[in-house]
DNA sequence: TGCGCGATATATCGATTCGATATATCGTGG
DNA sequence: CCACGATATATCGAATCGATATATCGCGCA
């Protein structure tokens, strides 16, 4: 939500859309955890709310309050909260301080679960190249390490399904771990690129 | 864990293993679920806690109790709990109720996500083989429709890092509609093998 | 003209889940 | 003899989910 909100103001129910997108509809996050993180976010200071709409395409024919309506309580409702010909919607921005938040948040190095990762790898252009890298790096030693425990022959016996289960969990592994690998040396080259053109330049 | 306990009277720490090794560390489920879905199991009656100790392997010098015992309270707790040389435990039988739960929760086409599919086919072989098929076919049909949302181009423009985890994810989907392809291939033709044996007998 | 439907949008409820923590026992090794 | 790690049960607060309620808008259609 921070990563999204950096990069320009956005109402709720966008905001599901966008990590449904990102994450998939598996992984997607509820309206049951969005509204009340935002409520979170808003009250720790990280978002706020924007009565202006700099949102994206408004269909002709918004109304747009001409002042001088005080004392109407639609009116004001229309003033607080932004209409564009669908319901009212409470856009939020992000602060300075959800800013040094999402920046901290990119950077830790915990939360090395699916979701986390395809989320941080959804904003990890706004690290630093090392950076980058290092948060790769990471995700494939996590990767190696399962594959690892994956690869090792049950123990107990097991019936065809579960092993067929098993065995396909492990071909997944080594299919995320051929893809980070990929990442990284792209990340590699674009590093030395960068590098080799400022020597020379 | 109807699932598992259909199978042996077991204890909540090693439900919990066991259900590591069928949903990997990943999807895995915690204590504080473990313990509190095992009380409402026994609550509405589908388990019950078994005084009688018929578990795995118990260590040579494990003490039982020898009767006559009564009002000692430190005793009248090793008769109610098992102890095997570890921390007193508490066991759990599967009733018939939670017999006809189990295979009611097993045929039910709901809750097609990850975790309850992995479930479902590590105990699909108390399925009869027509519902064993059927629930690969519905398996079949939401990876297909997944996939079907996932090939389709992006309507806005997005970076090249959130680009390759959505063609990943693409990939990946494929990967494992192929996987149950050949489930639902070998599953026909078993079925197919017993029904010439049958009619050849 | 009006009316129902589906998309858009915010919000909350109860049940469940998670991660952390507390507690205790036992076997092993130093 | 005691620290440590594995085994084992249990609970807490915070977060999450799926369902549900409510409301507005645009579109199609009778």
């Amino acid at each position: 939500m921070l990563g999204l909100l950096s990069e320009q103001p956005r109402h709720g129910y966008e905001l599901k859309k966008r990590l449904s997108e990102i994450l998939g509809p598996l992984w997607g996050i509820s309206f049951g955890s969005l509204y009340p993180a935002l409520a979170r976010l808003e009250r720790s200071g990280a978002i706020e709310e924007v009565d202006d709409d700099d949102l994206g395409p408004v269909p002709s024919g918004e109304f747009v309050p001409t002042g001088s309506l005080k004392g109407d309580l639609a009116a004001a409702r229309r003033r607080r909260r932004v209409r564009t010909g669908r319901r009212t919607r409470k856009a939020y921005r992000i602060t300075d301080q959800g800013r040094a938040l999402f920046r901290e948040l990119l950077n830790e190095p915990a939360g090395d679960d699916e979701r986390a990762f395809a989320l941080k790898l959804s904003f990890c252009r706004y690290l630093d190249p090392p950076g980058r890298l290092a948060f790769l790096e990471r995700r494939r030693a996590l990767l190696t390490q399962r594959l690892l425990a994956e690869r090792k022959p049950a123990t107990r016996a097991i019936d065809r399904y579960t092993r067929s289960l098993l065995e396909h969990r492990a071909r997944s592994t080594q299919h995320d771990l051929d893809w980070i690998d990929e990442l990284i040396a792209q990340e590699r080259a674009e590093q030395l690129g960068d590098r080799t053109e400022g020597a020379s330049a």
